[in-house]
DNA sequence: GTAGGATGCTAAC
DNA sequence: TTAGCCTCCTACG
């Protein structure tokens, strides 16, 4: 599950479960081991994400920076009987109230101030961060003859969309996902990120990712409840050879920057040339 | 039991 | 463009 809403919904039960608290750390992985005895005893100041990043914050030790990957995942508990960690935690952090297990990140390392402000300097904007708007994104993506189902992966564009969301909001939006990016009007960059800013919020409520509107819904389209593997109702991701919620077509897949696209050829047609 | 795939990303060729 | 990283789960014999 893990796009930018995973991210920061981690960050606020981070806050909400250790934040004033002090915790202790272990890493019976090992690859951890280290820093984990550095912070152990230590208060958890905050916590904080910016696209798929978060942050752990430990007043005067830094920052332990964590990156999901494709694999990561946490699993929570309440702070009494915790149980023995299995032999792939990287990272347990047990609180008073709470305990919470890290496997499989791609990267969990303690950073200083400094090398933190280098990650959030290297990262677009994140539709979650309320400060942040979609501005900068639009510069690049004005600009690039890169389709935009690519430049919306690009973390350098804009922080925390993935395959997911990707694909759920060219669909949305009724873009093409190999349209260039230049070929993207103003009107439809800011529908967009108005509505990731919506959808992912709403991701992080939730903690799923959910698309589908009310209309399209099964119970509104006369049609049998779907039951969906990755938790969420959505109209194109991994819905390969099905029929489209709305016209009925058939949603396609191909593969993009080694990852998989999914797309209504009906829905999100091609521009015709000359066609403004 | 084994293979393959997955909501990600980087470094090397 | 590909291999590699890290873990878990499903599909297939």
């Amino acid at each position: 599950m893990p796009e930018g809403h995973t991210i920061h919904r981690l960050a606020a039960d981070h806050r909400d479960a250790f934040a004033g608290r002090t915790v202790r750390t272990t890493s019976p992985q090992g690859k951890f081991s280290d820093s984990a005895a550095l912070i152990t005893g230590q208060e958890l100041a905050t916590a904080e994400a910016h696209g798929k990043h978060l942050f752990l914050g430990f007043d005067g030790l830094g920052w332990v920076h964590i990156h999901l990957g494709l694999f990561g995942k946490y699993t929570w508990g309440p702070g009494r009987a915790v149980p023995p960690p299995t032999d792939t935690v990287r990272l347990r952090l047990v609180g008073p109230d709470a305990y919470a297990d890290l496997r499989g990140p791609t990267t969990c390392t303690l950073i200083t101030d400094a090398e933190k402000q280098a990650i959030h300097d290297r990262l677009g904007p994140d539709p979650l961060r309320p400060e942040h708007d979609g501005e900068a994104a639009f510069a690049r993506i004005s600009r690039s003859r890169t389709s935009v189902a690519a430049l919306l992966m690009d973390q350098k564009v804009v922080a925390g969309v993935g395959n997911v969301y990707r694909a759920e909001v060219l669909f949305r939006h009724g873009i093409d996902p190999y349209r260039p990016g230049r070929d993207l009007t103003r009107r439809e960059w800011d529908a967009i990120w108005s509505d990731l800013v919506g959808l992912m919020r709403e991701g992080v409520r939730n903690n799923r990712i959910d698309t589908v509107r009310p209309e399209h819904t099964p119970e509104a389209m006369g049609r049998p409840p779907r039951v969906d593997d990755h938790g969420g109702e959505v109209y194109v991701y991994r819905r390969t050879g099905q029929p489209c919620h709305v016209c009925d077509g058939e949603i396609r897949t191909a593969g993009l920057a080694a990852r998989n696209l999914f797309w209504c050829p009906e829905c999100q047609p091609a521009q015709r040339i000359g066609m403004v």
